[in-house]
DNA sequence: CTGTTTTTTAGAATGCTTCTAAATTAGGAT
DNA sequence: ATCCTAATTTAGAAGCATTCTAAAAAACAG
């Protein structure tokens, strides 16, 4: 896991006054240990390999800590549970094309949106806070050729 | 409500073999009674004062009859409950930006983003769906002339 | 070490949504 | 009109991700 993304975490707890515990640095691990997106759920599974006490109470209680310290980011795609993606630091403005047959995620970026939502945005009298762009779609060719892997996990 | 809805709406259950209820033509003319967004538990309050016995189930397994027949938009803002928007047919292009601040949802619609989201999804392989940009935001002006209006109703 | 405060844990609670089983109703056939 | 059968409705239970709670454990300053 990157070292700055450390250092920025260890730092924003420091802040807020917060304290190290094997159980957050063992979610912190698991959450920076992959690049695919997660669920609460599957991150209490990856962090519990980890340190075996990690509960899931504390997997959602340290979630909002990372989003609000701004390494990672919480994302909502219309299911009844949220998925979580690491690699915002590094990529901070990418989107997200969410495929209606095989469920797959498929992130994307482009600048000229991000430009046309600022633009949108102020003239619209707000300051940009975080913005999302969200594509429903079919998987086309893939689907044709059978190639279509259906239910993917996200 | 536009009688081409209400037409369209017919045209729906007939094709799908669904029967007209009393229930159902009360929710659909709450449903399209406003122009404002609402959730469910609203949706049944409204159509409670036109034909009392519904019921918060038949309201629940109306809602998807109307966004499959494409007169209804289904939105998810993040939040742990669904809004529905009535303006779908008159404008099926529109995008949100939500403030942080107030709650606030304002709709917007810009043929630009509309025309990128198309072809960023060709460019992956998909046929779209449907689209959405989300903007999260803040108050700006009104927030600093102290009228941003806290917690407002979406 | 000690004391105080934060954090953790397991399980209960919450709140939106979906399901269930029994009662009712719609609409075609007689 | 009336009957019949399948669709629909209702109230309440169930489901499920997430949040809360109260007691136990751990962090850290002094």
């Amino acid at each position: 896991m990157d070292l700055r993304t450390r250092q920025r975490i260890d730092d924003f707890l420091k802040a807020k006054g917060l304290r190290k515990t094997v159980q957050r640095d063992a979610i912190v691990q698991a959450a920076f240990g992959t690049t695919e997106h997660y669920t609460a759920e599957d991150l209490l599974v990856m962090a519990r390999k980890i340190e075996r006490s990690v509960s899931r109470a504390t997997v959602y209680r340290t979630l909002p800590i990372l989003v609000e310290c701004g390494v990672l980011r919480e994302m909502d795609f219309g299911r009844d549970f949220k998925y979580y993606d690491p690699n915002f630091v590094d990529h901070p403005h990418h989107n997200h094309l969410i495929c209606v047959d095989c469920d797959r995620i498929v992130e994307f970026e482009d600048l000229g949106i991000n430009t046309m939502e600022d633009c949108i945005t102020k003239r619209l009298g707000f300051s940009p806070r975080s913005k999302m762009v969200r594509i429903e779609a079919t998987c086309d060719e893939l689907h044709r050729l059978g190639t279509c892997r259906n239910r993917a996990k996200g």
